[in-house]
DNA sequence: TCGACATTTCGATAACTGTCGAATTGATGT
DNA sequence: ACATCAATTCGACAGTTATCGAAATGTCGA
């Protein structure tokens, strides 16, 4: 659960992070949504996501608390619905992280 | 053994690959063999990673058995001994892979 | 308020997987 | 041949997790 200075610093990812993240990315589902999300720059709802993909709502929000958790995704609610980003700032750190290896 | 077409062309990971490397890479001892492979230009024997690694010779084989599945590392037997070296054209690739997400 | 809808939580279950000890295979040196 | 060592395979077990249905929570419109 990182906090909000990755808008300004390059972020460093703490060994545990680097670990969650791959640990999320290791399950289709999830790294089908992190696909998805990395594409579409403004999705989207659950009901989104439960459209393109054969899934019980009670799986799916399970696998976005984990993406969220490993700090993959940003959840805001509005209404009914919850909007899903990919925090972007955390994908390039972990991209640059592997690649320091 | 990587074929010549590996060593001059730039490898593309079919979903199935990249799947399997991030699965592969999820589990917290096998990300440190990468780790410790890509460190050391070429290293080494399972018994230099028992060496620094409290695990079973049987849990690491089974993970090793998992990492060349997922096509990370190479193992030639030598002996006694076994070989392992990180695939570093694989290892590229799925970078590559990942930042065009 | 009421009913429909989106999402989450809960509890249970099935499948997966990391782990180990024991037995096995294969190589080396005596 | 034998003993020893490196590594793999086998079988079992424990912990984890993906999955779902049912119930709960929260939101919006009528």
């Amino acid at each position: 659960m990182p906090s909000e200075s990755e808008l300004t610093a390059a972020l460093t990812l703490s060994a545990t992070q680097r670990m969650a993240i791959l640990k999320a990315l290791g399950e289709p589902r999830r790294l089908e949504i992190i696909e998805r999300l990395s594409h579409t720059d403004q999705s989207s709802a659950c009901t989104d996501l439960r459209a393109c993909m054969p899934i019980a709502a009670a799986t799916l929000s399970h696998h976005l608390k984990e993406l969220e958790s490993a700090g993959l995704i940003h959840i805001t609610r509005e209404g009914k619905f919850a909007r899903l980003t990919l925090r972007r700032e955390i994908w390039q750190a972990f991209l640059t992280d592997l690649g320091r290896l």
